[in-house]
DNA sequence: GTACTGTCCGCACGATCGTGCGGATATCCC
DNA sequence: GGGATATCCGCACGATCGTGCGGACAGTAC
């Protein structure tokens, strides 16, 4: 459809991605609840009513604030991978991916999700509902990518793809959690070596030749 | 030295005992800057002021509170494995004693140094470095624990410590992660394998047989 | 043109925050 | 006994918080 664009809508759409931009970053390091309407208003110059009205409430500015993060998220470690075939190489990207994702800081405190998740993990309510999905899609994403390097006859047939899945991402996320917190980037060698390990450990022949084929 | 006990610190240090009781369960839930005095007032049935005035500052207070969970981490953690002999089975036990503290909700939201490791991680001031001074602590201990098992001749030569280290520990967070994200435990489950299958690949045939005696 | 809608602002509100001061009370030292 | 010290309180302060209201302004629909 032919939908003319709404030059009013069209602006707020910017002051909106504009906000976000800034609060993703914020929230990276001092978390969601660091973000104060007031603050962000003085940062980009606006108003706090202008900001606030823009998203309706803080909760709202919140949610906001993760959806979008999920949008760049994806379009740093999911999308890449577009054009490779499901396989044991897929996986091992998909993991180098995510700790470029992290070591490039994106965001700047690092791992958006792993901030944000440790914040809302154990209270309830939307946002927490929010974080949990997304951190449940993201599991899903890497069990679904094994189970495809699975049949593609990369990995054994008895591979316990949610076993694997989750030590594969414990140790992704420990190498972003030492790295932020301690400022060296050792850690990320640590964890590339540990998944490569890992995924060999549960590779068909096959699988193994893809992964060891490729630059270390 | 007799130091007669000064009732008036005496009954300082009880308060502060309280407070502190109930600060390192509010931390572990919503963080470090989630502590508000008015609240823990409130709570306690004590003065704002009163609470204020035992700690001299929130900043203190948050400190006070990351040293006593400090003291509580190292009593169930550390403190079980007094009398077990350096080994294999004296590493397990530490992972295991970390499960058991974590799925315990020995704190109300979890390990409490996951909750503010994430929350204090990309900043700066006392507070980060007091968490940061744990956390190497911790895994300077950890690695403390398998080059004795390794001088005990149960694990190899070769075994490189800090790699080993790391990745149990990546597993242990990660089974707190998800369980308090997501309210369920079949992720210390995942954890406990990954770590038993992680010792016993750099482990001695000898090692191999401590860790394989114990009960699953 | 008029009527409507969405962005954005200035201003004010009640609440809560960390902090400081003065004093009441209890305990210790001499 | 008197003087010092530590706990704990009531009260008030300036700052900041999220939110609501009314209006100025710009773009859309008719």
């Amino acid at each position: 459809m032919g939908t003319k664009t709404d030059g009013r809508v069209e602006r707020g759409n910017q002051s909106r991605r504009l906000i976000l931009a800034r609060t993703m970053d914020i929230a990276s390091v001092e978390g969601l609840e660091g973000l104060s309407l007031g603050r962000i208003a003085t940062e980009l110059k606006l108003s706090k009513s202008g900001v606030f009205a823009l998203f309706g409430s803080k909760e709202e500015l919140q949610l906001a604030t993760v959806r979008a993060a999920i949008a760049v998220f994806a379009e740093h470690v999911v999308t890449p991978l577009r054009d490779l075939p499901p396989g044991s190489a897929r996986a091992w990207a998909l993991a180098r991916n995510w700790l470029a994702y992290s070591a490039d800081r994106i965001f700047e405190g690092g791992c958006f999700f792993y901030a944000v998740s440790a914040e809302f993990d154990a209270r309830g309510g939307p946002v927490h509902d929010a974080i949990a999905r997304a951190q449940r899609d993201w599991v899903e994403y890497v069990e679904q990518t094994l189970r495809e390097g699975r049949a593609a006859g990369d990995f054994t047939d008895d591979v316990d793809v949610p076993q694997l899945a989750f030590e594969v991402i414990a140790l992704m996320e420990a190498a972003n959690a030492q790295s932020v917190l301690h400022g060296n980037t050792s850690a990320y060698e640590r964890a590339e070596r540990g998944i490569r390990r890992r995924l060999l450990a549960d590779a068909t022949d096959r699988g193994r030749g893809e992964i060891e084929g490729l630059p270390a």
